[in-house]
RNA sequence: GGAGGGAUACCCAAGCGGCCAACGGGGGCAGACUGUAAAUCUGCUGGUUCUACCUUCGGAGGUUCGAAUCCUCCUCCCUCCA
């Protein structure tokens, strides 16, 4: 059946691996809705638009009639995810976890449909488990097969610690999708080693295997890579309107065809128009406000949207000063304060030496006038807009 | 347990008694040019009461007029031997 071939090629949008996409077209013509797994973890519920993309997909699957089960990972998050970083993590209380989900639901069911979606904990499962059946999971696993996976791999042969806890993280997450009967598992090409265990054990169970879906992991702001807090390269998913649209305005236009395709739900057809337009001489920013604006859509609304294009068109265009900035009150000594203070204490620069630099440097002004002169300071009661670079603004009283 | 090598600013990496707040590269920030794109060019990239002063070169002491540079002890990492 065609419409199955249709379905795939939804599915296959943006995806970076499927194991196997003939299983899956077997799942498909069964005609029942597909048990769609994806797990996340307990903490950190401060979602980007990096994590977005694996939602995305998760509503792609929605759209299309399956059952979305939204997996957290409370009990998996008792190990920490060797995937990556260190092993150790403190536990969360449940009083913790539950908020976490509380947020976890707040940010994404501006994607997905709360009506469609399951939220489920695999402490659930886990701790039901007990230490018995822990030992009998892992003895459905070999130490060969788990040095397979590649960080493992890697550090066995670079003789770095391999803590034998951090080998139940895959059996975990592979015995999660043995207790949710899942079709499909969906996660990050990281994570890929951990959603072939769900295989296995699956078939050990008696099962039939998930398919796999990979979704590639989407690149920040800088383009090279990807998207994280810590890099400070990300687009959070509960940002101001304002400083989505100039984050996405910022991205060169390389990366906003990848945006285009791992963000937008715009079709593939549509974004074809777009590049056929850019070949004919079409400004890519004016693409690139296409998909701010579809973006902050989402999350916001249809007028935020709009409102954060037209702020951006003053300000950018037209050198307007933006219409909310901190309004900060600073205390004047002596009857005034010098530049280099007000800058730092409105949290314009990170200390008063770069203060100075900036100044020296011409990237100050003080009412949309550029200042140079370090030695300059305002009097008590004074008001100003005071600017550093492009992007940073403060309204400022001195008292 | 033995032998050797190393630890320098966000990262890599020079320096091996004064000219060192510390070469160079990466990254980042800012300026010019632009479309807050890319590319390019320029400057900056410890702190402060900013042409001066203060605190930095794994940690603690010591030698010296003066130490990132020399000595002692300690901590951590790497390589080789057992």
């Amino acid at each position: 059946m065609t419409d199955h071939k249709e379905s795939i090629a939804y599915i296959s949008r943006g995806a970076d691996e499927i194991i196997q996409e003939e299983e899956l077209l077997k799942k498909l013509e069964k005609g029942k809705p597909l048990r769609v797994k994806t797990g996340f973890d307990p903490t950190a519920p401060d979602l980007h638009l990096g994590h977005t993309v694996l939602i995305n997909k998760m509503r792609h699957f929605q759209e299309l009639g399956h059952h979305v089960m939204f997996l957290i990972g409370d009990f998996t998050g008792l190990i920490g995810d060797p995937s990556g970083k260190n092993a150790t993590r403190k536990p969360l209380t449940k009083d913790e976890i539950a908020a976490n989900a509380e947020t976890y639901r707040k940010q994404v069911f501006k994607i997905l449909d709360p009506d469609l979606t399951e939220v489920c904990f695999n402490s659930t499962w886990g701790e039901a488990l007990g230490s018995a059946g822990m030992i009998k999971l892992a003895s459905r696993y070999t130490v060969a097969r788990m040095l397979e996976r590649d960080d493992f791999k890697k550090r066995y042969a670079g003789n770095q610690p391999i803590s034998i806890h951090e080998f139940l993280y895959p059996l975990m997450q592979g015995y999660d999708s043995v207790a949710m009967k899942a079709d499909v598992e969906l996660g990050g090409t990281d994570q890929k080693f951990n959603l072939l265990v769900g295989r296995e054990l699956q078939k050990e169970e008696g099962q039939e295997p998930q398919v796999i879906l990979t979704m590639p992991i989407l690149e920040g702001l800088d383009g090279a890579n990807k998207m994280s807090k810590s890099l400070d390269n990300y687009i959070g998913i509960e940002e101001s309107p304002d400083e989505m649209f100039g984050k996405l305005m910022s991205i060169s236009d390389i990366l906003m065809w990848r945006y285009f395709e791992l963000l937008s739900f715009k079709s593939m057809q549509d974004i074809e128009k777009y590049k056929v337009s850019v070949k004919d001489g079409a400004n890519p920013r004016d693409i690139k406000f296409d998909l701010a604006e579809e973006i902050i859509a989402r999350f916001h609304s249809q007028e935020a949207a709009d409102a954060a294009k037209e702020n951006f068109i003053q300000r950018f265009r037209h050198g307007a000063v933006p219409e909310d900035m901190p309004e900060i009150e600073l205390q004047s000594v002596d009857g005034s304060l010098g530049l280099a203070q007000i800058l730092k204490q409105a949290g314009l620069t990170a200390s008063t030496s770069e203060a100075f630099r900036m100044i020296t440097q011409g990237a100050v002004k003080i009412d949309a006038e550029k200042v140079s002169d370090k030695d300059i300071d305002l009097s008590a009661g004074s008001t100003a807009v005071v600017q550093v670079g492009k992007r940073k603004f403060a309204r400022i009283s001195v008292k």
